[in-house]
DNA sequence: CGGGATCCATTTAGATACTG
DNA sequence: CAGTATCTAAATGGATCCCG
């Protein structure tokens, strides 16, 4: 028996697809924890070296989605030379207490999961032969 | 304050790339949602019709990347026609009651962010004029 | 400094047809 | 039934240059 109206993606508005969709993407979840953790509004340049390798291009567009999303609020300075801040919002600081069990889980579980995918590929290579 | 270890990108093994990265691509949390609801083991083809709009070609990746990650078992009968069942594991069911909170946060704020993403259009499209 | 615009390489998703 | 193979379309990601 299916909860259809959870978790069925022909439901017009199904949550799982609006939401959880877009804290999916490749950096909406660590901007989240990066700003979470700073627990302070941190600029744009600030997140583009607490996430190493994210392009200027992709922390931009993240930030957009978050803030048309409601999780983050934009705080833009009128000075020279520009300042442009981050913040969590309400809604988001009630989204966060649920995502770090998320990320203890991912901690503990990580090396029984590589190793279960290293079996998994040997497992593999021999069944090619 | 950063927790580096948890959440550096540059960690080679960060947890966040390696795991929840992947239940947060387009199917696998909804796999394993419907296998949670279902509470039996369930066959591809009920899973294809489960996710009304999955190809087969996504469904069959989805499942061998959860297999691989030892999140769902496969059990593959030697029967004509062929019969090949799709279980939660002991590792999965650890993850579950995470996850569970995670959707009835979108649910519950689902109408919300439908909301301010509509406001957020909006205010783009009065700027751009 | 904080982006936007553009172009290009790579990845991913879907449709269709086919097979053990 | 439970997939795989192949091809194509689309989305994503990165590099670079530009502007207020």
């Amino acid at each position: 028996m299916i909860r259809r109206q959870v978790i069925d993606p022909a439901f017009p508005q199904c949550p799982i697809r609006n939401v959880l969709a877009r804290i999916g993407d490749r950096w909406t979840l660590l901007t989240l924890l990066v700003l979470d953790a700073a627990a302070q509004p941190l600029r744009f340049k600030e997140l583009c070296q607490a996430l190493p390798d994210v392009s200027q291009k992709m922390l931009a567009s993240t930030l957009k989605a978050l803030e048309a999303d409601g999780l983050v609020q934009r705080q833009s300075y009128a000075e020279i030379p520009p300042r442009v801040e981050y913040v969590l919002t309400d809604r988001s600081r009630t989204l966060l207490p649920l995502l770090h069990p998320l990320v203890d889980w991912s901690h503990r579980h990580l090396d029984d999961i590589l190793a279960s995918r290293l079996r998994y590929a040997e497992q593999q290579a021999e069944a090619a032969e």
